[in-house]
DNA sequence: TTGAAAGCGGTACCAC
DNA sequence: GTGGTACCGCTTTCAA
């Protein structure tokens, strides 16, 4: 438990000056300093376990290699975790450590979060959200290289990049691989409005039936919840008591957990899935679409994706010549989802198609 | 996007020294500087929004008030997250920055995370699993205080405390409750025993029976895994085609997930729940266990608890007088678990008591 | 090729 | 009370 080795230590015992063993640790060795001495700083480094100090050199360097992360509540959700996950990756594979703060949904301690992260001299923030949503930057994130993550900024002067899922086409690809199984009555139980997400996927919902020339049946669009009871009930609403001929043949849900709901329901009134009724999920949750009895085809949410590709975004800026500051580039990086075809969904009925 | 502001641009504008702006804004001000300079620093450091270099502070003061986490892979994972957030607010509120890595599961990052996080000198490490379960301590975490979230090192030399849930009482509390309902015959579907969670439960389950001078039916303890799917052929095995007088009356699952798995069952089996069968969860998984229909009756694990109570020892380790450092204290802190009381236990069925 | 020395932004000791 | 100054550990320039 002794004090940890300095370069100052490493070049007594190398016989050489501080300066050289910097140096040589940085790889600028040869041209600078003696193939011997070289090999002796290596040495001593090796035999006196000697590991920079972190600390020391962000001061030097005025860089911490540190990349702060605000979370609105991905930490303690179950969900977005792998947006970090995707990120931190990315980071230390460059020598990057980032440090998250999640404010816990309490959008007053976004400034003061951002501003313990600017104390301890991040070199670049990232805001990420559990769910997709438009939020006003702290301001005081304006002051490093920033960049948003399943979020975004809709006011056009913010400037800040976001990288977010694409919904629509979700949404689209989603009904598509119904109507591709010859669904033609297609219900859509979403989430409130509060996100984004649930709007979005809607449009594409819609869109898909326009471009195959199919009207959306009026009520089949219903707003429920995210929840399973959520999707219980809404599924209920749809089944329960509904000669066969008017149920819908296949219901998508806003995600997962209300797909529970559903084929809890399903079971329930006695329906098999898919035979008598489709099933679609969405967001691919780790460990219960893929578990489901029936597993559930989902539309899977690209968060580990998303997280890569803003960390790289953020880093890439990072390392350009700060010169071009104000070239306000309010990019908006649409990623798409990726259809995960399983056992809850299969061919229409006969005689419902 | 101007330089911040150091210590000198304030001691310049309010005319003074470094030294004295560093008393002052330190507290320490009375006694050692006159009122009035007292009040012009403090406008100066105001009207220069000055917040002192956390870097810099770290590096003189050799401490640099981060806390290191190290978690097998519960950023990714929808579980323990709340340990992390238990923790982390402790660390915040005493002046601490946490910096996770996760290792998704690889163990052979351990050693590497642990000096990345040495190399950013750390104060103190912590290191949380997913799940219950013993390992190994990562030799380097001993070169500064450490403590075990959700784990332990078993051998007695290794001398870090952890933090775990008591997760034996919780297996006799959840069979208790189920005892008090007048259930006689209840089942006990665990998962592997890769964690020694779901032995401790069983444990638990067992010495509630015993203490009730009541005998565990053979066969009535099942191992079948973690997840929805093995909930769903654990409960069919235990009830499909089987004359009702045989059946369990309650059935206990060592998580949530698997009760879902049960409830799936129990639907397809045109069963009720609670009045045909009692099903209970453990964990109280976030949204899972308060949305099910019916809403599951669990064991909740006191994550964020055992989160904060571990981050708390740790902080006081760090403030203590650092003679006593050989003290091998290997405690180990059980945490009490919570049983929620929902729908899905009720009475046992007339006949079956 | 090498080493001395100047900081990076603070803190704290010590003369005055 | 006050300001000068050494130092935390490292990088980098510059003179020898």
């Amino acid at each position: 438990m002794n004090r940890k080795a300095t370069a100052l230590d490493v070049a007594k015992l190398a016989g050489v000056s501080r300066s050289a063993v910097s140096l040589v640790l940085n790889g600028r060795g040869d041209g600078n300093v003696a193939k011997e001495s070289q090999v002796r700083i290596r040495e001593a480094a090796a035999t006196l376990n000697y590991t920079p100090n972190a600390i020391a050199v962000s001061l030097r360097n005025r860089r911490s290699r540190i990349i702060g992360i605000v979370s609105d509540q991905v930490v303690t959700s179950p969900f977005d975790g792998n947006i970090i996950a995707g990120a931190d990756a990315v980071a230390r594979s460059q020598g990057f450590v980032t440090v998250v703060m999640d404010t816990e949904s309490d959008e007053s301690r976004d400034e003061s979060a951002v501003s313990t992260l600017l104390d301890r001299q991040v070199d670049g923030l990232m805001y990420v959200t559990v769910g997709l949503r438009p939020l006003h930057v702290p301001l005081n994130m304006l002051r490093v290289p920033s960049v948003l993550a399943n979020c975004f900024d809709d006011r056009p002067e913010a400037g800040v990049p976001a990288v977010i899922p694409d919904e629509v086409r979700g949404g689209r690809e989603a009904a598509t691989h119904l109507l591709e199984l010859g669904h033609r009555d297609i219900a859509f139980l979403a989430g409130d409005s509060i996100t984004p997400a649930a709007p979005r996927r809607i449009q594409g919902h819609c869109d898909a039936f326009e471009a195959a020339g199919l009207p959306v049946r009026p009520g089949r669009i219903i707003q429920a919840g995210w929840d399973i009871d959520a999707g219980f009930h809404g599924a209920m609403k749809l089944l329960d008591g509904v000669a066969a001929a008017d149920r819908p043949t296949a219901i998508v849900c806003a995600n997962d957990r209300l797909a529970i709901g559903v084929v809890l329901a399903a079971n329930r009134l006695g329906l098999a899935i898919p035979q008598d009724l489709s099933i679609m999920g969405y967001d691919d949750e780790f460990r219960i679409a893929s578990t489901m009895v029936p597993a559930l085809t989902t539309m899977a949410l690209p968060l580990r994706e998303m997280g890569a590709a803003a960390m790289t975004g953020l880093l890439g800026e990072l390392s350009e010549e700060p010169e071009n500051d104000d070239s306000v580039r309010a990019d908006q990086t649409l990623v798409p989802c990726r259809l995960v075809v399983r056992e809850s969904t299969g061919p229409v009925p006969a005689g419902r198609n």
